[in-house]
DNA sequence: GAGCACTTGGCAGCAAGCTGCCACACTGGG
DNA sequence: CCCAGTGTGGCAGCTTGCTGCCAAGTGCTC
């Protein structure tokens, strides 16, 4: 195990890992920004190349999504082989597993540079290996997670389905919610319109695999 | 970091980390049988100590909940002030955080003794942790799991789950599944009943955070 | 065979949910 | 000022959902 400060050691140290790639690479991130220099960002994106039959799963938390470019961005890779999931959990930091050989963390940035810890541990890669595989299969899908981008609740909205999932009266619910009837009932036609549900189960249903109210 | 293989060497050279707990110890493991030897069990669970206004959380595979003896023990932890959850994940290596100053991880049992690394490197706790944390937040809760392993739908309570999370009339999906209305609806009930729910979105909504159907 | 427990299906009565319609209030722009 | 757009609230009419009740059918035990 070594520790590296700066994109341009880690290239200059174990650039060469990423160049061996051979069957998978694996990464976790919070968005596309790890990469604090553009030509650190380049060279490694060169090094690991396309897929080529090999597997490169990429997961990221919701901030990534946040601009079109990134959307637009991971689009591309994903059209290039590349799995790409969106965790609900905000993945502080960058994970890097290559063919379950090495493992790269990178720490927070610092003047001097960020820090890179890099090993090659069967235990602690295994055990890292676990966790990442548990955070990736409760992931969504990129594009299942784009097109249910579409319920991004405001204030009014998620009061709408809090009172839906306690269960309550829409009389009870409007009551709470200081509303009228007749308006509490056209939030729950919206809500449910934005759900794409036709049944009161069923949009409870898609909000709970949706992880809303979130 | 170092390692060290088998449970003795592992209490002999690290037992002092355990001892020394100070805020909080995070857990992560298939089930409770991950110490291979029940003097380690022992040794392990007094270094730790009770709670004490320190934050002890374990995290567990549904397969730790197979035994009705594994579950009281949990629900005797939890009584004791311990934070228990259930992840999805099959969390196939243990991963122990201490303080998030002490990273130890589990390798595989091995003739001569399982191996487990131990490390201090900042870097690896944070990347380490911040993976923990994700699985740790996507996981249910103790009780709510156990409350919520009532729903173990046969085919006929699978099948009104199906045709009510389809956004069906309750007639269309009757005839659906070829039984009277008021069959359908019966069991409808009993689902609802289930799972605990006053209302269909509220149902569908428990279902939906369930994982349900599974 | 009879008796019992359980399930199903039809029906009725009621509550809850859905939505159109209209009037009113508010805001911003010309 | 007027006008258009938007949102709210009351009301009515209708559909859907909820559940008790009763009769009939089925399977099991004695």
């Amino acid at each position: 195990m070594f520790s590296v400060r700066g994109d341009a050691e880690l290239i200059a140290r174990a650039g060469h890992l990423f160049a061996s790639l051979q069957s998978e690479f694996m990464c976790a991130a919070r968005d596309l920004d790890t990469w604090s220099r553009p030509e650190a960002k380049a060279a490694i994106g060169d090094r690991v190349g396309g897929v080529g039959g090999r597997t490169v799963r990429k997961l990221f938390s919701p901030v990534a999504l946040t601009e079109e470019s990134a959307r637009a961005h991971l689009r591309e890779v994903r059209d290039l082989g590349v799995l790409v999931r969106i965790s609900r959990s905000p993945l502080p930091h960058e994970v890097i597993l290559i063919d379950r050989r090495v493992l790269i963390l990178a720490g927070r940035d610092a003047p001097g540079g960020r820090e890179y810890t890099v090993t090659t541990s069967k235990t602690l890669i295994d055990g890292v290996e676990s966790l990442y595989r548990g955070l990736w299969d409760a992931a969504a899908d990129l594009d299942d997670y784009l097109r249910g981008d579409v319920p991004h609740l405001d204030e009014a909205g998620r009061a709408v389905l809090d009172a839906l999932g306690s269960g309550l009266t829409d009389e009870a619910a409007a009551r709470r919610l200081g509303v009228s009837l007749r308006t509490y009932r056209r939030r729950v036609a919206e809500l449910m319109a934005r759900l794409e549900a036709d049944s009161r189960f069923q949009a409870g249903l898609r909000a709970g695999e949706l992880g809303l109210p979130g």
